[in-house]
Order: structure tokens, then sequence, then C-alpha cells
RNA sequence: GCGCGCAUAGCUCAGCUGGUUAGAGCGCUACAUUCACAUUGUAGAGGUCCCUGGUUCGAAUCCAGGUGCGCGCACCA
């Protein structure tokens, strides 16, 4: 008997070490892949989050890639799977903001964009790191000489030169449209991101002039100047379209005007409403219909504004009953319904609940028509003008991308039918800044422009004077230690921009931030007297008396005004020193130090800031930097210094791209040649939209091309009892820990038997736990024949007849496995492999030679023992792309010592 | 409201384009076991294939209607 085989199997002492050889022998990446190879194969794995670590959905698509991999690398194909990450900026944002705030009670904005984003970039850098160990772990045949990460260098050259095409192509405008806002997280979120909670509320019903409308929300309803009704209702046909009328109003009298629109359904209410653009995604749409005015009665901190009149300033929750009692007292009041069933929009992200304003924000019009750039597409000829739905819809359309299951396509065709402008800007700090610069002094706006230098502006931090020394200290006091790490986590946030040159300020706090710069970044350090100044917002063009006095009012004590300038004088003497060096260094990447006053009043010269920004304190934290880009010169009025968007894009622009992006687009690599469009997307059928639908959008029009010809969906895992896997619940079953009870072959398998695509899949420990008795019962069987082996047998045997009818079982099983592989039914593939192993080859074909290989002659036992040995290197082929690891452990034991480092991973099939 | 899906053994599900007695895993019952494997083997119990009607020589499978679940999208002034 071979000694090497243990009773059991112990996926733990065997899979660590296999996944290593696989690596090091490089077969992972198609160019070092030995053969000659007919076609090329390639998958790009959809990018896991970098939130955190992987979930059994996550461990369910990387079993189905990569028995599709490996079935069609042993099938002699070049075959290629793209490993990768997502920096998913709003869900990763938000969970570092959550940290922040258990651990420290801090928001980002108290940290500042830069030190907020390098925390987010070390939490995003770990959950990474977790995530890769993890998807090795799990037996994944990636090529990891090509990984990619959605935010990185690579990615991000593809996500300029995508959005600045479609800029040129009309597909991306900026506009002012109605978004979800989201005044909790302080940000706009896609329709994806929001959901509808059933709410029981109070229904009013409000005297109008002759009519009585219903809201469940007066406070917005300030400025309702349009009263609008179906054109067919006979109870309003005495009105008519654009006739106006006075009407009482909460605050006054105010003229309405008559809009007939079909929006208006007869059957609610009285029939008759009246509208609120601003906030009201219908009301908009009306009011854009027939060009209405909009005006906005919310901020974006909930607070009413002063069309609100006595109620403004104070927060919709608490201005509602106040309003109510107001009408109450004006009679306008008619009737209230408390038991109205109501749905409010709440945000999936952080809950908040979605104010809609108008904003200005960048979208992707879909409606509008591009030239097709090639003749690529089914049913589309170069040149011919078409929009993007049309488009998306087409390719599925005719075909060219099939979707499996197939009754997702009418959920696609569904979808894209009512598909609308995507808005693609998001008021978030963790993601790709959007590649749009805007000239600080006339506003004109340029797409991803050549750079010359990057400007930051910076404060020093905090020093220690109390009120008596502060007007001594005002000039020359040293930096306190709270002000010294500030300058350093300042320094070290500009650590990897590169900063030739530091332009200081000669005060002594200044000067000791710049030096802490210095250190880290090692950029030169030059002083600059004209900086040398405090100035407080609100002196503008005051006369030195002026100041002092108003000084002396503010904070009670005289200003130290050491030379006789007003105000005006010395911001003309900071902007000039300003300009002198930006003509001088606009090449190089230059930090601006000097104090907050001085930064906010050039803000306020340069960057056409209002007063209140200029004043306000949060405009600047000590941390934080604001950047401007020296660029090519304006065109509109000739100047050089641009500011870019401060807002990013939406997650989902950069994954659009990742077929593209991960094969090196827009550069002309030889992997895009050679792998795309790819052969198979595989993915969870919850990001149809998200994710497909955009990856679509965005090929088709940058390449004139498919991202992809076939889309495998897979259901969602769920636990036994159909729920959801989730944190909160606490029946999430975690790979890891499955892998390690009961090993990666079992915890694949068990996530690929009875899941048929696009359906959910229940999945409890005991189903693993089945699993790894069959990866078990594997291991026994070679330990069977392990036990026979023997090299001194002859290999060249005449077999008895009645075994051709075991090969003809095997190759039956084999063709029939091959077929439901090539037709993604891999369930079926790996049912009907464990069925035949198990009951066919061990209990029947086995159990039939046991007598000729225990008492046979030589003659039987050596036609017995190449017989079993033929068929069951054939059983591990087949099982190879599902439980990889035992199967290769095995062949190791059984068959590779015949061939040199040799590996049943690239086996023929 | 618009659209999609599901209903088969106690549980979780498979059953492709209609074709003898409807399948698997888990669970259950009984027996076996010095045997490569107790992480095993053998045998067994267990089903009006949700209901009604239709097409057909023949329906779990195709069609229509109904019932009950689940999901996606839109949306209520």
């Amino acid at each position: 008997m071979n000694s090497e085989f243990e009773k059991t199997y112990d996926p733990k002492a065997h899979e660590d070490a296999i996944y290593r050889n696989w690596e090091e022998s490089g077969f992972f990446n198609p160019d070092k892949l030995p053969g000659k190879h007919k076609e090329a194969f390639s998958i790009v794995l959809p990018p896991p989050n970098v939130t955190g670590t992987l979930h059994m959905g996550h461990a369910a698509m990387i079993a189905v890639e990569d028995i599709i991999i490996r079935y069609r690398r042993m099938s002699g194909a070049k075959t290629l799977w793209i490993p990768g990450t997502d920096h998913a900026a709003i869900a990763t944002q938000e969970k570092v903001e959550k940290e922040l705030y258990k651990k420290e009670k801090k928001t980002r904005h108290d940290l500042g964009r830069e030190t907020f984003l390098k925390q987010v970039e070390e939490f995003a850098s770990a959950s990474h790191d977790t995530i890769v160990h993890q998807m090795k772990r799990l037996g994944a045949s990636l090529d990891w000489s090509r990984e990619a990460f959605t935010l990185d260098e690579s990615r991000s050259l593809a996500v300029k030169t995508a959005f600045k095409e479609m800029h040129e192509a009309g597909l991306i405008y900026r506009g002012d449209r109605i978004v979800n806002w989201d005044p909790k997280l302080q940000t706009t979120v896609s329709d994806d991101e929001v959901e509808w909670k059933d709410e029981k509320s109070v229904f009013y019903y409000i005297q109008y002039g002759p009519f009585v409308i219903g809201t469940a929300r007066p406070e917005t309803k300030f400025g309702d100047k349009y009263v609008v009704m179906h054109p067919n209702d006979e109870r309003y046909a005495k009105y008519k379209h654009g006739e106006t009328l006075e009407v009482e109003w909460i605050n006054g009298r105010i003229t309405a005007t008559i809009i007939k629109d079909e929006a208006a359904d007869p059957e609610f209410g009285t029939g008759v409403m009246t509208i609120t653009p601003w906030h009201d995604a219908m009301d908009f749409e009306i009011a854009e219909r027939h060009n209405l005015d909009k005006e906005q009665i919310i901020d974006l901190k909930g607070k009413l504004l002063p069309i609100a009149g006595e109620f403004a300033g104070m927060h919709i929750t608490k201005a509602r009953p106040a309003i109510v009692e107001k009408l109450k007292e004006k009679k306008l009041l008619v009737k209230v319904d408390e038991e109205y069933a109501h749905r409010v929009t709440v945000s999936t992200r952080g809950g908040g609940i979605i104010e809609p304003q108008i904003m200005r924000q960048w979208f992707v019009d879909v409606n509008k028509k591009f030239e097709a750039k090639t003749d690529k597409l089914q049913g589309i000829k170069k040149g011919e003008m078409v929009t993007l739905k049309e488009m998306m819809l087409q390719v599925v359309k005719s075909g060219q991308i099939k979707i499996i299951p197939e009754h997702f396509d009418k959920t696609y065709f569904h979808w894209i039918e009512n598909l609308r402008d995507w808005c693609i800007s998001r008021q978030l700090w963790y993601g790709h800044r959007i590649p749009a610069w805007y000239c600080t002094s006339c506003k004109d706006e340029k797409i991803n422009p050549l750079r010359k230098g990057k400007w930051f502006f910076a404060r020093h931090g905090e020093t220690d004077f109390n009120k008596e020394g502060r007007q001594q200290g005002w000039l020359d006091t040293s930096l306190n230690e709270k002000g010294r790490e500030q300058a350093r986590e300042m320094a070290h946030a500009l650590k990897n921009q590169n900063i030739d040159l530091i332009i200081s300020s000669d005060l002594k706090r200044a000067k000791e931030t710049a030096e802490i710069i210095h250190e880290v970044t090692g950029a030169e350090i030059i002083y600059e007297k004209g900086f040398r100044e405090r100035n407080h917002g609100g002196y503008e063009g005051m006369l030195k008396e002026e100041m002092i006095a108003k000084y002396q009012d503010r904070f009670g004590y005289d200003i130290n005004i050491e030379n006789d300038e007003s105000y005006k004088q010395l911001e003309d003497r900071v902007v000039e020193a300003f300009e002198r060096h930006k003509k001088k260094h606009a090449h190089k990447n230059v930090v601006i130090m000097t104090h907050g006053g001085t930064i906010r009043m050039l803000m306020k010269r340069i960057n056409n800031w209002t007063p209140e920004q200029a004043l306000s304190g949060s405009a600047l934290k000590n941390t934080e930097t604001i950047q401007f880009d020296i660029l090519e010169e304006c065109k509109k009025c000739g100047n050089h210094l641009f500011l870019q968007d401060s807002d990013t894009l939406d997650t989902w622009f950069s994954s659009g791209l990742w077929t593209l992006s991960t094969l090196g687009w827009p550069e002309k690599t030889a992997d895009l040649k050679g792998f795309h469009p790819t052969s198979v997307l595989e993915t969870g059928y919850d990001i149809l939209f998200f994710w497909i639908a955009r990856m679509i959008l965005m090929t088709g029009f940058l390449i004139g091309d498919v991202p992809f010809k076939t889309v495998y969906l897979h259901g969602l895992v769920r636990d036994e009892k159909g729920r959801k896997m989730s944190k909160s619940l606490g029946n999430g079953i975690d790979p890891l820990e499955m892998a390690d009870k009961y090993g990666a072959d079992a915890t694949r398998l068990s996530l690929i038997v009875g899941a048929a695509p696009g359906n959910d899949i229940k999945l409890s420990e005991d189903k693993i736990r089945g699993y790894r008795n069959f990866a078990t019962k594997i291991w026994n069987i070679a330990r069977f024949i392990s036990m026979y082996d023997d090299p001194t047998l002859s290999r060249s045997v005449k077999m008895p007849k009645e075994y051709q009818a075991y090969y003809d079982g095997f190759n039956d099983i084999k063709k029939l496995v091959t077929e439901k592989i090539e037709a993604f039914e891999l369930h079926e593939a790996a049912n009907e492999s464990y069925h035949y192993i198990w009951h066919t080859f061990a209990d029947i074909v086995i159990e039939q030679v046991k007598p000729a290989l225990q008492n046979g002659n030589s003659q039987e036992k050596a036609a017995a023992l190449a017989m079993l040995k033929d068929i069951f290197l054939g059983c591990i082929k087949l099982l190879h792309p599902f439980m990889p690891f035992v199967t290769e452990a095995v062949y190791q034991k059984l068959f590779a010592g015949e061939k040199q480092k040799s590996f049943l991973m690239v086996e023929a099939w």
C-alpha cells in the first residue's frame, strides 16, 4: 500500500501548497500557457468592493467563473481571467465615515479632504489584501499579473478618456436637474440607490382660491403658483390653460396660473394640485413641459429659505406643525386625513430621507444620437446615428449579447425602455474626480486638459495664544503640538503629489508648517513677505482705523496692524505676490502656505468665493488644502488658473469601463486585441442594470463593440430559510470559515449544485458537509487504486471484453458533462459527475473488479488496474474545474509521477 | 400601475426542445460492517408534479384562466 495516502483527505494540509504551485507554474497567465491555442477565452472578474471581506455571494461568483475558466484552459483555449477590486466610492466612503464617527465622533469635514481620503485609502488597501487572500484560498485561477483597481492610474486614464470622448460627442452634459439629495450624507444619490418606505402620515386638504388641493408636505408649498388639472376633467372645464387668478396663500396673496396637464389624476383627491418643481420629480417634469418658473424652498441642510417668510431658517420637520397651525388660523385648512398611507424616499446608503433638489450635475444623455464607430454592432452600420438607448436594446435584441437565463432579457428591455438620463456626479470625496476644470476668472469649462502645475493652498495649524497673548503673539507664535500634528497630517497627504516648491509666508507658524511639509515631501521652500498678513473676511475696502474699530468690536481688544495699509491695499499686495509666483512657477507643483484668512481672501479674489464662503471658518481646515491647476490658457479670458470640479463620478462610471480598462484601453494593447470582447460576463442578477447595462453603454459608444458575448447571471446566496445573508441577521456563512472547516472544494461545490442560473441559492452548513464527504470519497478511490498500483505490472495489457462497457459508460458521462458546461448548466454538470463517480464508478465498477485485483493472475490484475486508472484519470479531469484541490492532490500522487512537473490543471480535457 | 419569476417527496431543489414505472441531496426506517472509505454500504418508506380548462395518441413539461408566494421598475400631488 502506498503510505502517502492518509486515511482521510485533509484539505487544509494540501490546499495552500497546491495553490502556490499553480501560481508558480505561471499557467494562470495565458502568455505563459504552453501549447498551441485555437481560440482565446476571457473573463473579467466583477471586482469586489473594497469594503471589507468576501461573502458567500462572492464565493459563488468565484466558483462559477473558475469552473468555466478551468474547463476552457483544459480544453486548449488561451485562457485569461483578470482579477481586480472596486473602490466603490459611496459604499467605501460611508463605511469609513461611520467608523470615524463611532470611534472619534468626527465627520469627514472635520478631517478635511486629503486626510480623510488617506484614511479611506488605508481602509481600502487593507480590504484589498483580505479579499485577494480569500480569492486565492478558494482556488481562483486568476492571472494576478494583470490585477486592476478601479481607481488606479491606468483605470483613471480610461475614465478621463471616456469622459472626454462622451463629452465631445455631446453625450455628457451639465444641467440643472432634479436629483435625489441626501441631506444626511450631503450628496446626491442615483435613482437606483433610493428606496420607498411605507409610512402612515397626515394628509392635508388646503383651500387654494376656488380649489382644494391636497398635500402631505405643507412645508414645501410656499411658492406654489401653478395649479394643475387634467385637460379632460369636466369639473374644471371653465378654467382655461394659462388663465391667472389671485389666491390667498400661506404668506399672503399670490398670483396663480392654471396649467392643464395629463399628469394630474382626476381620480386622486380633488383632481387639482399645485406643484413644487424644485422639490418633486414629477412637478419638475410638468414645469419643464410648460416652461414654468422653479423656486427653491428648502436648502441643502433641510432648512426653509427666505421664501418661507416667518418660517425661514426653520428645519422642515419643525416647520410643518407651525405651518399647519397658521393655515388653520387663516381658515385655509379644509380637512385632515390622519391615516394617509404614504411613502417616503430614503437613501439605501445612509438611510437619510431624500429631499429632491434641483442641482447642477453631470449627466449621460441616453437619448442623444451619436455616430456609430464601427460595423461590429449587429444591425448598426458604421456612421449610423443612434442613441445609447437604441444601441443598448439592439445588441441584446440581435442576439449579439446572450443573457443566461434567457428571461432576464425581458427585464433588461423593460429597464432600458424606462431609462432616463444617468446622473454621474456625486458630492463625495472618494472616487474619480470629474475631469472638468473651471477657469477661476470667467468660469469657462475645460474637459481633461493638459495640466502644467498643481497648486495647493494650505494654511498653518493651531497655535497657543490666549486673549492677552493674542495681540502680542498674533504675529510670531509657534505651532502647538496639535498644530504640528495637523501639519504632519497635511504633509503626508501631500506626499504623493510630487510637490516641487513651497511658497510660505514668513510668519513663524507658517514657516514651521512649511518646514514640516519640506521634511516629508522634500520640496524646496521660498519665503514670501507678501503673504505675511493676518486678514479676516468682512474687512473689505476698509481703512486702517475702521478695521481696528471693527476688530475691537468683534474680539474686544486691539488688532496689531504693523503698517499703514487699508484692507484693499493688503489684498492687492497678496494678489500681486500670488500672480508673480504664478507666472514664474506655472509648471511646478506648488504649496502656498500662509494664514487661513489670507487664503480665504485669495479665494475670494482669484476664485470668486462669496463673502459667506470666505468668512466661513469651515471653508478650509487646518489639515486641508485647496487644489488649483495651472492649465493651458483659458480661451475666453486668458487666465491660467483652473479649479477642478470638486465632485466625483458615480462608481458605476468606472465600473462600466471595466472590460475595456482591464485590458488596457485606451491604449491599443495586445490584450485588447486578443481578448476583447470578453467571452463571458458572470455576475449576480442584482447588478444587471447597475453594471452590465452600463458596460454595454460605454463599450458600444467608445469602441463600437460589445463588451462581452454571453452574460451569465447567478442567483443570490441565501440562508437555509431563504433569507438574505446579512450581518444584522447574523445568518451569514463565512466562505473562509467553511473552506477551513470543510475545504475549498466542498464550499465551491455546495454553491454550484442545485443552483440553476438566475435562481437564488439556499445554503446550509449541512450541504457543505455533504460535499466534504464527496471529496473524501475521491481521495479514498485514489487510495484504493494506489494500494494495488504495482509498477512491475505490464502496462500494455489486453482488456477483457466486459471492460468496454465501463469505458462506454464513462464516455457517455464525459460527453454529457461537456455539453452541460458548454451550455452553462454547471449545476447539472456537477451533479452528473458526482453521481457517476460515486454511484457508478465507486459502487459498481470498483466493486466488480475487486476480485480480479485481489485474487486474479498478473494479467487480470494489470488489466483491472489499467482500466481503473484510465477511467479515474478521466473522472478527476471532469471534476477538476469543480473541485480543483482534491483532484490535483490525487493527480499528483497517482499520475504526475510519470511526467515531469505537470499539473492536472493543464491536462487536456 | 408596468414587468419578471416561482409552486414537484418532510426540507432544499433538478427535470433541456411533451414519450415507458417522476429524480437527487439532506432527513427518516431497517439491516450490514476486521472490507479504500462509519466522512461507509445495502434495502426501504415517502409525490393528486398548486387548481381549473384546453391542445395532443400521450402533459410535471405546451396554451389560457385562477390561487398563493417572491422579485424588479415606476409612482401617489
